[in-house]
DNA sequence: AATTTGCACGCAAACGTTTGCGAAAACGAT
DNA sequence: ATCGTTTTCGCAAACGTTTGCGTGCAAATT
């Protein structure tokens, strides 16, 4: 179990050059001749010689190493956006190191500054919804570039990279009312979570813009949002003197939920009751009728997260500027809302 | 985004002390009275004094930073195997770094070196079933500690971790012949997949021992198993003269295609045709029926394989002994095969 | 011929931490 | 008081790579 990698010593000896001679040519640097250039690298080729990372870190103070913190890795969807992550990085030379927070916020807080000790070059971070102080956060970015995404924040004055979640909430509401919906209920989340505050205000609006009224009786509201969360919020529906004809669920595991309850009750799903969920996970094929939801591209979000990091990476004093980067969604029609005119 | 992290440089002027005395103070080194071993650790928590990664490992050539080599990290089951990981590593003091090889050889090799270069203590891996030639394998072998988990080998002489496969398939099809099937059709992959390879066996052992027939024509292989190829191959079950009374598929999602499809073609499940799987995947109780599968504790085996690969970097100069854990998994019966005696 | 410029290399220091070894002081025994 | 041992610290080197600056040599310019 040795390790017996190469070293620039070793190498400069057997080619009779010096040590900084043999690292410029590695490093294509100007002063030196093209001839000791190609010797020095066919030489780096043959032994395979491997730059010791501790060595150019501890020099250059920089690893090539991204963090990533997401509240649950298991997750559908977030596995997408670690997929982008993990292609983008590797296509531009970037390893990525990634931690779990649980939807902890002690955990999220402990893992960010695990990340600031172990080196990397900037962390993408998906926030728990629990987070509340956003001190921790804060000071990491006053040591390392930081980008959020698909969890964001509006009091974090950083990059961020998510969906358009309002509009993408709007058109599924939209499409419930193009086909004849009227009473349309919505399962979401509370005002801390950045992703039900943006899909509650899309459906909002689209109740609005097409005159229909707010019901806050078929609006509700649970702490951290689950299949089982849609079958008991379903249940409550059902047990309402007027019933809505439509459920729209913040996510595609409470849709399911929602659709369970309702062929529990017979319901005829779309006509009696059409349902609509947001994320196209695995499961939105397999639960019958197939759900109608919104398509979140996570492996774009991820890779356009990168991108932005390492932009701020490579440019570490240009002054930060705020952006919410918007990816389209898009609305995947099916059975459980096919137009039924 | 200044780096302005505490050195031991720094300390060790604003103490009076030398740079080694600080450093042998916050390591517990018996040579240092505790009076100073005090004042340096007071100093060192109320700076937040955070060691230069970099530095230390330069030194001491360790990271505390584990690789893991995954074919897909979309994958429910691997999802949970990386949890399991994650927090073992943890607990231990280590960070993990995550590769997917998207089941692409060339890419896993490159993972590999690319795992070796960032100076990684160990590696973990779960191999592409497209693995022929294991040299990259074995060079990896001579520089870093690495062990297989969930996808293993009997060629590759390390420490794997995996569940009790054949027993696991042997308990699956013995259900199945307990709730009185006598001629169990089996989807699987080819004898290149060591996890099929092992249902497989198991499949024909239990079929040996309750004397029932084997057919080849119940048999039937696919390259790379999914939900859509266990669709297509329930129906060529389907248009047999002799249909098989129940299915076992080495996989949820191919089980779950099975269903769809009997569904298709109104056999009853599990009356007619029982249907197993195997994973305990989040889909198999979202299709209906729920569907009767193999519980694989993926964290779990995360969990072990990351104490066993620990062990190993913990114990250089310890001979090489080649173990085989396995993590025993768990039938759980749903309603594909719920007894209809 | 003397001076200047450009090319292509090498020396030595730096990066933060750890550790071998030596030195000085303190302590205990005679 | 002297000697041997123990305690507790500091000096300096090492780890592999990068880079500022200096040097030698050859060619061009004055």
């Amino acid at each position: 179990m040795k390790k017996s990698i190469p070293t620039l010593k070793a190498m400069a000896e057997q080619l009779g050059l010096s040590i900084s001679t043999v690292s410029r040519a590695l490093n294509n640097h100007p002063d030196i001749s093209s001839e000791t250039r190609k010797r020095v690298q066919a030489l780096a080729s043959e032994v395979n010689y491997i730059p010791n990372i501790f060595a150019k870190g501890f020099r250059a103070h920089k690893t090539n190493i991204l963090g990533v913190v997401v509240p649950n890795i298991t997750h559908y969807f977030t596995t997408t956006l670690i997929r982008g992550i993990l292609e983008e990085a590797s296509l531009r030379g970037y390893r990525v190191i990634v931690s779990e927070s649980n939807n902890d916020v002690v955990k999220q807080t402990e893992m960010l500054n695990t990340m600031i000790q172990f080196g990397v070059d900037g962390v993408l971070m998906s926030i728990s919804k629990m987070t509340r102080d956003i001190d921790s956060i804060l000071k990491v970015m006053h040591t390392l570039p930081l980008v959020l995404l698909d969890k964001a924040s509006n009091k974090i004055p950083c990059t961020q990279v998510v969906i358009n979640e309002e509009e993408a909430a709007y058109n599924a509401v939209e499409h419930l009312i193009n086909i004849g919906k009227k009473r349309i209920a919505i399962i979401k989340e509370t005002q801390f979570s950045y992703n039900s505050e943006k899909r509650f205000a899309g459906y909002l609006r689209a109740l609005k813009d097409y005159n229909l009224p707010i019901d806050e009786k078929i609006i509700l509201t649970v702490e951290d949002i689950s299949l089982t969360q849609g079958e008991q919020m379903t249940n409550i529906l059902m047990s309402l003197k007027e019933k809505p004809d439509a459920i729209f669920a913040i996510t595609d595991g409470a849709a399911i939920g929602a659709i369970k309850t309702l062929k529990k009750h017979k319901v005829k799903i779309p006509e009696d009751i059409a349902v609509v969920g947001f994320s196209n996970s695995l499961n939105s094929t397999i639960i019958e009728p197939q759900l109608t939801t919104v398509d979140q591209p996570g492996q774009k979000i991820g890779a356009t997260a990168v991108k932005y990091l390492i932009q701020e990476i490579d440019n570490p004093n240009v002054e930060l500027i705020n952006k919410t980067i918007e990816v389209r969604s898009n609305l995947i029609i099916r059975d459980s809302t096919l137009s039924i005119k």
